[in-house]
RNA sequence: CGGAAUGUAGCUCAGCCUGGUAGAGCACUACGUUCGGGACGUAGGGGCCAUGGGUUCAAAUCCCGUCAUUCCGACCA
């Protein structure tokens, strides 16, 4: 019994289905706010784990800054301040009183607190105070942190008001360490898509309305989701001294003279997690990528009969530690027995929706035969779906399945993004047709929508035809063929080649 | 923040038009039958009908306000 809605009778709807099949997520009772249960939140420390271990490996240090930030910082950069000021959660007392019998904000502070929306004012002014000299440099940091942006329409994982990242923030002696930082972290962000997460990206450059305000360059990688929308999965940006300025962060050079600092941003934040829904669940739910799943085993004891019910679950530990002290990605396996006093079909179709990669089924039959019945999640439906597999057997291949699953999600993800990524449209009444249709399940049939790689001329008219035909450049490809076209919004002559889709 | 729709049990919804103080299915609990099956039977628990006000002898039902959710738009990771 496939979900409610499936990807193919109402898409947004299916997504909401998926993370609440899951357990991964819920609207919290505090408005625009979501509650990341367990297994969602499980798949976040694994992707904080992989993340963090290579944000260290490159030489940044974790540290922590305060959540709220005074109003005056974000007068400070013009850019920056007008990029967040129609969404900010803003904190204008200390306290409540009772009047007329009603609770009511006493306490008016003398100035008005931000919850960050991002930190780089507050970062920025301690990073003037650490930096003296050129020998101070680079700073390299990054905080776990939650932030806060007043969205007026929230979707779970993918636009809530309060949200879980990571934000790194650097600052260098010069131009080119500065902008090799913001590219070197971008293409940190590329690999754990892809390595971790199984989604392949695409690397680029924003166009210039699209940057973070502030910067001078956003660099971002772009996912396909299967509704043919692109999905920013992280972003790094090239502040060059613009923050420097206006948090005065100055540094004497080797020859004496004060000089500002070149600094950068990077991050990604829970959204990840909604990518990794749009990437890769299907109807019957969440479909987890081994290396960031909670769970890679879950065993779960078949009792006929409840004598037998000591043995089958001696049995199920002795698997349960036999596949644990395997390794993958690293790592040791992380299995589990589900002894939860429940049907067993009921858990096994829990585990499924849930998107747990491998699931044993162990009963009084294995005992006999030594054996397990493994289900694969990601073959579903399929003949391959269920096996009977040896004790030994399974054990042995148990690394090698899960790296197999790993390869068979990114290898389905990544033919999606090359067979839906069009590259034969060559000019503007072409571009208008394509984008004619909406956005929906692209299962293969014809009419569908995803992204356009073509040329762009860069005059500021196109912004407001793209406004119309609801697209936008989602990034400038770092690979330029650097050949002169056509410009698919105006049929003008353009070199630049850029990803034209519609987004989330 | 603009437009539309919705708000009744944990979930999906019926009841509202034509006022008379609550229903179904699923889920949950107990017992039983089954079960490597996305079961079945019997019994049971659970709702001051989003919220505040108004009309009325009487409001889930009619009227007004507020809040929330979903979808569309603007904005955004």
């Amino acid at each position: 019994m496939p979900l409610k809605s499936t990807r193919g009778s109402n898409y947004p709807d299916w997504y909401q289905n998926v993370i609440s099949v899951a357990d991964m997520a819920e609207v919290s009772s505090s408005p625009g706010c979501m509650v990341i249960r367990p297994w969602g939140y499980g798949i976040w420390e694994r992707i904080q784990r992989v993340l963090d271990d290579k944000i260290k490996e490159i030489g940044h240090e974790n540290c922590y800054f305060p959540l709220f930030i005074p109003l005056s910082y974000f007068q400070k950069e013009a850019e920056h301040v007008e990029g967040f000021a129609k969404e900010m959660a803003i904190v204008t007392h200390s306290r409540l009183t009772m009047q007329d019998g009603k609770l009511t904000p006493d306490g008016k502070l003398e100035e008005p607190l931000i919850v960050r929306p991002t930190s780089e004012t507050i970062i920025a002014d301690s990073f003037s105070k650490w930096v003296k000299s050129y020998r101070d440099l680079p700073i390299m940091i990054n905080q776990w942190a939650n932030v806060v942006r007043w969205e007026m329409r929230p979707r779970l994982f993918l636009r809530t008001r309060e949200f879980l990242w990571q934000e790194g923030h650097t600052a260098h002696a010069t131009y080119e360490e500065a902008e090799k930082e913001a590219k070197t972290m971008l293409d940190v962000y590329a690999k754990v898509a892809q390595n971790a997460l199984a989604m392949p990206v695409i690397k680029g450059r924003k166009p210039e309305h699209e940057k973070f305000p502030g910067a001078v360059d956003t660099y971002c990688i772009e996912a396909m989701m299967q509704d043919g929308r692109a999905l920013q999965a992280g972003t790094s940006h090239f502040l060059g001294q613009n923050f420097a300025k206006s948090a005065n962060i100055r540094f004497q050079n080797n020859e004496g003279k004060q000089e500002y600092a070149y600094t950068t941003s990077w991050g990604v934040t829970t959204r990840l997690i909604g990518s990794l829904i749009m990437t890769h669940a299907d109807d019957e739910g969440m479909v987890v990528p081994p290396k960031i799943a909670p769970q890679q085993v879950v065993i779960v004891p078949i009792i006929k009969d409840k004598s037998q019910k000591e043995e089958i679950l001696a049995y199920a530990h002795k698997l349960a530690s036999a596949l644990s002290s395997q390794i993958y990605d690293g790592e040791k396996l992380r299995v589990k027995v589900d002894e939860r006093d429940k049907e067993a079909v009921d858990k096994m179709w829990e585990w499924t929706r849930k998107g747990a990669p491998l699931v044993c089924e162990v009963g009084a039959r294995d005992i006999q035969n030594n054996g397990l019945m493994l289900r694969t999640r990601n073959k579903i439906n399929t003949p391959d779906w269920k096996k009977v597999v040896s004790f030994d057997n399974f054990v042995q291949t148990v690394s090698e399945r899960l790296g197999t699953f790993h390869q068979e999600l990114y290898q389905a993800a990544d033919k999606r993004l090359k067979e839906n990524q069009r590259t034969d449209i060559k000019t503007a009444e072409e571009m208008q047709a394509y984008f004619s249709h909406q956005n929906s399940w692209i299962d293969g049939s014809e009419g569908k929508v995803a992204f356009v790689r073509g040329k762009w001329c860069e005059d500021p008219e196109t912004v407001e035809k793209m406004k119309e035909m609801k697209i936008s450049i989602r990034c400038i490809p770092e690979d330029q063929t650097n050949e002169e076209g056509v410009c698919l919004l105006t049929n003008k002559k353009a070199t630049l080649d850029v990803i034209y889709a519609r987004s989330y």
